[in-house]
DNA sequence: CGTCTGATTGAGGTGCATCAATGCGCGTGG
DNA sequence: CCACGCGCATTGATGCACCTCAATCAGACG
């Protein structure tokens, strides 16, 4: 469904994985966040007109696509759903901010730590995490470029974690033992997820 | 006005400036972003619940205070206002999307070059700019904070660039003779600033 | 005048980038 | 069935951009 669209549409990520990303006019990339199900794409797409972000599948997805041209007139038809659509950009701003905060402020070490954590707790809450395991299927350079770090420093950086035992990620599966370990290494607090609304 | 708000509120800002910010537990600090007149301020934190993120003025403000508890039924009773909310969120949103991407890709000349384009573009678009020159009331750490990087290097950093007659902040005052070549500088397209709406 | 905040400048150290090579699994074509 | 290429993970060696530490300086203020 993705391919057809060159125009730019609002998708709800019903299943599957992929990742928002940018790139600058020398080359490099950066991913902006992972999408897992339950996402919404496209909203600064779809109101700011043109689209300066790019969107890619990491697996095969499911998406429920909505009409851009409607998008105003629901707004006006569903101040609930509307009220909804404020809530995630909300969400998702103060997301951003956190990952601000992660590039900019935080080591290495702690920056993997923390998006292996954002990365876990979010499979937890959409019922993904099991026997301590959920899927992951993105690259070592998707993160790496989510966190400003070179490719190899990042898969140094996960060996590291690997060996003190945790987080293991390979082959596509994310491991987790304990969440509180990592979210002290992460030099972040373990707190429960903010809930976010699905449209 | 802010002082007296222990309550998380929504406000826009009228007049004055100030940043936008979070702390890790280490003490590191985070400027997510400035704040121009125009702004508004604690969407997320008048959604979420939580105020994580600190609000603090740089200068004399004064603000536009809404009540929380009516934010959903303004939503209801208005919704074109309601759509622009939306809007600025995913103006944000975009944004914090473009910070992300230049403190995790760019140089640390890059970034300072691309900062200041930022800000001075967007005060030529309040009418802030007279003969090249707007008022910039911040601290150097500031600026640092925001990039993540160190005072000592941001102050160097912006040495060459006043050296390179890019751009040129002091006292207060930022002045920038050819917002292209910062543009160059910054490895950013010169473009005109998105629109926003104005509550 | 001391004190305080913010800007500036120099010297030395390091976390991470870059370069380069190897390995491993998998699909593809001969 | 095997050789080959390709994408991705892994590992070692070297270099630099940026950090940290430390000192000085200018202006504001009581």
């Amino acid at each position: 469904m993705m391919e057809g669209s060159n125009a730019p549409q609002l998708y709800t990520a019903l299943r599957g994985m992929g990742l928002r990303y940018t790139t600058l006019p020398n080359g490099e990339r950066q991913v902006i966040n992972f999408i897992f199900p339950g996402d919404f794409i496209g909203l600064q797409a779809g109101i700011v007109g043109e689209m300066h972000h790019s969107v890619e599948a990491t697996t095969a997805m499911t998406l429920c696509v909505f009409d851009r041209s409607e998008f105003f007139s629901f707004f006006k038809s569903n101040p609930e759903r509307g009220f909804d659509i404020t809530w995630m950009a909300a969400v998702e701003e103060h997301f951003l901010g956190d990952s601000l905060a992660t590039i900019g402020q935080r080591t290495a070490f702690e920056a993997v730590a923390w998006a292996l954590y954002k990365l876990f707790q979010r499979g937890e809450a959409l019922g993904l995490v099991n026997a301590a395991q959920m899927p992951l299927p993105f690259r070592q350079q998707d993160l790496a470029d989510a966190l400003g770090l070179s490719l190899v420093h990042t898969n140094k950086t996960l060996a590291k974690l690997r060996s003190r035992q945790l987080a293991s990620w390979s082959e596509g599966r994310l491991q987790v033992n304990s969440l509180r370990d990592l979210a002290e290494a992460a030099q972040t607090e373990h707190k429960p997820l903010e809930t976010r609304p699905f449209l």
